[in-house]
DNA sequence: TTGTAGGCGTTATCAT
DNA sequence: ATGATAACGCCTACAA
């Protein structure tokens, strides 16, 4: 139980040889006696000898730490994705230094910086709701230390990228209903300020002309997630002369509400109404009546993808490469899965 | 773009003076002329000076990182702990070096290795089940690293820990139901090695004699959390001459298994039986038969209480305070949630 | 008020 | 085959 870690500096010491040699012994390399190289490791192994890594990379100038900033590790989203980040970290023998924003821009600036100073070799960060300002995030640039975004990703152009393109997913659902002779489908939309918001919207826009469908803006409605705005769609919806025979929902919670709404309402869910929704809560299985399709987005890949970015990157960066390209961008293509 | 950060080396060599003078500038403190004081200030914010933390974090054998092991992060009990923990954290100026186990004993070596070789300042780790040896977690203590365990404790004397006593809280959830009048009361456990399951079983005997009933084993059964063994323990239930007035789950997940199954044959969950669980699902609530009761373990909680009691010793550490006791035990009581 | 020097643990570059 | 030394960026006695 002595507290502390011995150096190369002791070993030396009591070998009475240099720190030199005692450094050269424990990485084998260079020739060296070998009668001295055995004591060395001998002595290194009984005194429970571990190099400072903490010196090694000041030294360096790397810590091989990556930072991670979501929104909200509750998302199951979310915790898929950093579970992806971390199972590509572990494979390049890089560690994560993890941060919520809370959907907070200042949260997220206060996060960010504290990673800075912690001087992490990358940042991979999904931006909160309400990131319109990139100063924080550009800083990192400045610094020459790599950004990848993911998910939730910027408007700016020149960034390292990784997203799930959610107007073509949209688009795709939007076709596949109307394989099934649906024709009245309906949009439950988030906050039009929302990124994410206008995508759906693109998509359901572009997957109705598609199918040569006039765009009905009455029934593209937007909730602000709370359970009474959606409430207030549905409402609206089952009230209409012609109700919608489907209705996408922005996510599983919102379609969870608009379920439960509809059921209190006598209608006879995924029979006179179809619902679709976007895939984040696998608990949605275990619900009396799950979407019938879901648009998967492929969390735990999507956050694979951006470390292995981030790798690439840094990889180039240390060993003096020219990068392939001045930044990267990868879609990950989002898959309809039918319940 | 200048992509090195500038030191105070540097700023001394521009200035012309020396890099205590700098240093000393920065830190304001000490007795220094006003003058080349401001021209420091001046010239560090024009260069865009920030410390190396790295650094100075060397100099002073701290990182101010904690490592955090969880066995799961898309277990929301754990996504909210962790966010308990990094609140915590950043109140101490404290950031987290984030692993999971995976529920595997060789991952969390793999794991709490990467983290001692980070150097993190302390360790808070909820075990993974298997995990029945300790020599990497003593390792840490061996260097005088603190480690907090939480939730998933273990079977050792002498460790810091912060826990749910579920043992307690099944008991009440069993006097609950007595008061309500049932007396039958059926327990779908875990399997017997489990920590967990242990704890619960003690409880419900405990409570069963507590109420001067007699303890029928023939009420308490394994799951494997498996649907199907879930299903065989239900059908059981279910075609005894009497079954169960009450069922208790193991949690959300074999709950929402188990009520699945008593609807499909006919039963008025939480009419004719009623259910109670242990809360880990948020999700549950929109479900169509939510328990009646669940154990809210305060997941966010113990997370916060873990980092705090961390603070704590590491505080003392540092300030070379003899600690208040050996190690630090901390309970946060479950408590009964009606629905 | 300011400068000098040593040290944290390691590696790399010279010597010997 | 081994040793001495400088360097990474910062801090802090101690000196001037």
């Amino acid at each position: 139980m002595e507290g502390k870690n011995p150096t190369i500096k002791e070993i030396a010491r009591r070998l009475k040889v240099s720190v030199s040699t005692v450094s050269r012994a424990m990485h084998n390399n260079t020739r060296i006696g070998l009668g001295t190289r055995n004591k060395v490791h001998e002595l290194a192994k009984e005194l429970g000898y571990e190099p400072n890594t903490q010196a090694i990379f000041f030294k360096q100038k790397r810590t091989f730490i990556i930072g991670v900033v979501l929104p909200y590790i509750r998302e199951d989203f979310f915790s898929a994705a950093i579970s992806g980040i971390e199972s590509a970290a572990m494979l390049n023998n890089y560690t994560i230094l993890f941060g919520q924003s809370y959907d907070d821009i200042e949260t997220e600036k206060r996060v960010v910086g504290v990673m800075r100073k912690q001087r992490v070799d990358g940042l991979i960060i999904s931006l909160s709701k309400n990131t319109n300002k990139y100063d924080h995030l550009t800083a990192f640039e400045k610094n020459d230390i790599p950004v990848v975004y993911f998910d939730r990703v910027p408007v700016l152009q020149n960034v390292n990228k990784v997203y799930c393109d959610m107007e073509r997913g949209t688009s795709e659902m939007v076709e596949w209903l109307f394989a099934k002779d649906l024709r009245r489908i309906a949009l439950i939309n988030g906050p039009a300020k929302l990124a994410a918001s206008r995508d759906r919207l693109q998509g359901y826009i572009k997957g109705i002309a598609k199918q040569k469908l006039k765009v009905d803006m009455q029934l593209v409605e937007e909730t602000d997630f709370s359970k009474e705005s959606t409430n207030a769609v549905m409402k609206k919806f089952l009230e209409m002369k012609h109700p919608p025979q489907a209705i996408i929902s922005f996510n599983d919670y919102v379609h969870m509400d608009a379920v439960q709404y509809a059921t209190q309402h006598k209608v006879k869910v995924n029979k006179e109404i179809i619902f679709a929704s976007y895939a984040n809560l696998p608990i949605t299985a275990y619900t009396k009546h799950p979407p019938i399709i879901s648009l998967e987005q492929y969390p735990f890949k999507q956050g694979e993808r951006a470390m292995e970015m981030m790798m690439k990157i840094i990889n180039e960066k240390v060993s003096h490469q020219p990068p392939q390209a001045s930044h990267y961008v990868e879609e990950v293509p989002a898959t309809i899965m039918v319940h």
